[in-house]
DNA sequence: ATTTGACTCTCCCGTGGCTGGAGACTGTAC
DNA sequence: GTACAGTCTCCAGCCACGGGAGAGTCAAAT
C-alpha cells in the first residue's frame, strides 16, 4: 500500500489531485484508515490512475472519464466517446486556425504599415504601379459611403485578400454629394465575381504618388501638394486616380486618425518606352 | 442613451455579461442613475463593446483586453499582445493535433480490430505476406520483456509507424528464459535508425497464419493447431516465426486479454512460382 | 391614481479542474 | 519527548459568465 505522497510520486499526479478524484469517486482509495482518515492506494489503483492520467492528457473531462471507466474495460466499447471528443477537438483547432488567420492578417498590416511610414518621405514621388486583379464596388453618392462597399467586398472575396483597401475616383474634380468612385480589393486570381462585386485585372502604369499622414478630412491638403507636383512637370493625369489606405480604421480599433496614412496614386499619360509625357 | 437590454440587443452580449463587464471596470456605463441603480449607455459605450466583443471572439482574456484597453487606442500599441497571444494558440493547436491523431490511431486500430475479429475464421489458412519496412528491437530473454523494446521504439520511431506491432522469433523451440526474438513495428521508409534500433527491408512469402482469440498464455494451443497443420500438409518452415498482434494491451486501457488477438505467422519454403515446397 | 407587465437591480450559487493556504492531526526517526 | 515531514479537512479563488430569488423601477393602459 501506498500512501497519498508516495503514490503521488508513483503517478505523477498532485496529492490535491488525488484527493479531487477520490471526492469525485473517480479514483477512491482502496483503504481508507478509519482513524486517521489517511487515505492508502494499492497496484490497481496506479493502474486506473495511469488510464485516468492519459484520458486527462487528451483533455477529456473527468465526468466523461468516469462515464467510460463506469461501463468500459476496453477501448471498442469507448469509441463512440472517443470519436464525439475528435470532433469537438477539431472544432475547437477550427475556430482557433481562424483566429490565428485573423491575428496573422493583422499583425501583418500593421507591420507593412510601419515599414511604410517608415519609408515614406511624405513627399511627391513619381513610381510605377504594377497591374494587379481587383475586386471591386462601384458607388454613386458620398464618399464616407464607402464603407458600406467594403463590408460587400469583405464579405464577398475577403478569403481571397491579398493587399490593402483602395478606392477608385472617376470625377475629374472634387464632388461632395454624388461621387463617382469603386471600393476596391487587390484579390488573388481565385476570387469570383458576385451580386455588385466586380473581378478585373486593373492596369499599372506611371504615377505620381504621395502618401498622407493624418484624418481623411485633411487629405485635401496632400491633392494640393500633388496637384501642384503635377502642374509644375507638366504631367498628364489620367483617370481613375486611387487613395490607398495604408493604415485606417484597424480590424480591432479604430486607431487615431492623427495616425492613418493613406497613399494618393495619380496615373500619368507615358509613352511605349514608359517615359512619362508632357504636353 | 440606451438601458442594459437595448444596449444588449445592439451589442449582442448578454445582460449578464454587461454587468460583469462593468464589475470588471472593463466597461462602466457612462451614467448609473444613483437612485434605482439602473445603467444607461452611450454611443461610445457601443464602441468600446464592439471592440471588447471582437478580442473576446479571439479569445482574449478579460484582463488582457483591459490593459490593451487602457494603454492603446490603435493596433500598432498591442502588436506584441496579438503576438504572444498568436503563439499561445499556436501551441494550443498543436497539443489538439495531436490528441486528435492519437485519437485517430487508436479509432484506426480498434476498427481494424473488429474487422479482422470479423472476418477471421479462427482457422490456419494459407496467405502470401507482404515485404515491409520494419523497425526493430532485437532482445534475449524472456518473452515478457518484449514490452521494453516497444517502449524503445516506440520512443524512437514512433512518428513513422504504419501498422500493427509484431514480435519475430528466431528460436526453433520454446525457450523460457533465454529466447531470442525481436520486437518490431512496421514503419514507413522515412525512418531512421536510432540506438539499438535496426530499420530494414522485412522479405514477405507465402505463411501458415492462425488468428489467436485471448491472452497470450493461450497462445500455446493456436502453436499447437498450426504445428499440426503444418505437419499433416508436410510444409518446410523458415525462421524466423512471427505473431502479430492484432488487439493488445490498448493505449488507454489494458482491456479485456479475454478479447486480445493475435495472428501466429509462420513462413514455408516455395519455389520460383510461390509454390509451397513439401519435403 | 392605480395597476399591470416588462424591465432592472443586487446577491448568492454553480460551472471544471484544480491550486493555495490555514489550522489541526499523524507517523516516524532520533 | 520532540522535531519534522506527512496528511487531514475545510474554505477560498481562478475564469467568464449563467441561473435564479426577491425586491425595486419604468412606461403605458385603465
Amino acid at each position: 500500500m501506498f500512501s497519498i505522497g508516495e503514490f503521488s510520486r508513483i503517478t505523477g499526479l498532485s496529492i490535491k489531485t488525488l484527493r479531487h478524484y477520490h471526492e469525485k469517486g473517480l479514483l477512491p482509495p482502496p483503504l481508507v484508515d478509519a482513524r486517521s482518515g489517511y487515505r492508502y492506494y494499492n497496484e490497481q489503483s496506479v493502474e486506473r490512475a495511469r488510464v485516468i492520467a492519459r484520458l486527462r492528457a487528451m483533455q477529456f473531462g473527468l465526468a466523461e472519464i468516469a462515464e467510460m471507466l463506469g461501463n468500459c474495460d476496453d477501448e471498442a466499447d469507448i469509441l463512440d466517446h472517443l470519436e464525439r471528443h475528435k470532433q469537438a477537438l477539431e472544432t475547437s483547432i477550427r475556430t482557433q486556425r481562424g483566429i490565428v488567420s485573423s491575428l496573422d492578417l493583422i499583425i501583418a498590416t500593421e507591420k507593412e504599415a510601419i515599414r511604410a511610414m517608415e519609408n515614406s518621405e511624405f513627399q511627391v514621388e513619381e513610381k510605377r504601379l504594377e497591374p494587379m486583379t481587383m475586386a471591386g464596388v462601384r458607388m454613386k453618392g458620398r464618399y464616407s459611403e464607402c464603407g458600406k462597399g467594403f463590408s460587400i467586398l469583405g464579405r464577398g472575396v475577403g478569403r481571397f485578400v491579398c493587399g490593402k483597401p483602395f478606392c477608385l475616383y472617376y470625377d475629374a474634380e472634387y464632388r461632395e454629394d454624388d461621387a463617382d468612385f469603386e471600393a476596391c480589393m487587390p484579390v488573388r486570381a481565385a476570387a469570383r465575381p458576385a451580386k455588385g462585386i466586380s473581378i478585373r485585372e486593373l492596369a499599372g502604369g506611371r504615377a505620381a504618388c504621395l502618401v498622407h499622414k493624418g484624418p481623411y478630412e485633411e487629405l485635401g491638403r496632400a491633392y494640393e501638394k500633388i496637384l501642384a507636383y503635377i502642374q509644375s512637370q507638366r504631367l498628364n493625369t489620367l483617370l481613375p486616380s486611387r487613395e490607398v489606405y495604408l493604415k485606417g480604421p484597424g480590424m480591432i480599433f479604430k486607431g487615431n486618425p492623427r495616425n492613418y496614412l493613406t497613399e494618393i496614386q495619380i496615373l500619368v499619360a507615358e509613352d511605349e518606352a514608359g517615359n512619362r509625357m508632357n504636353p
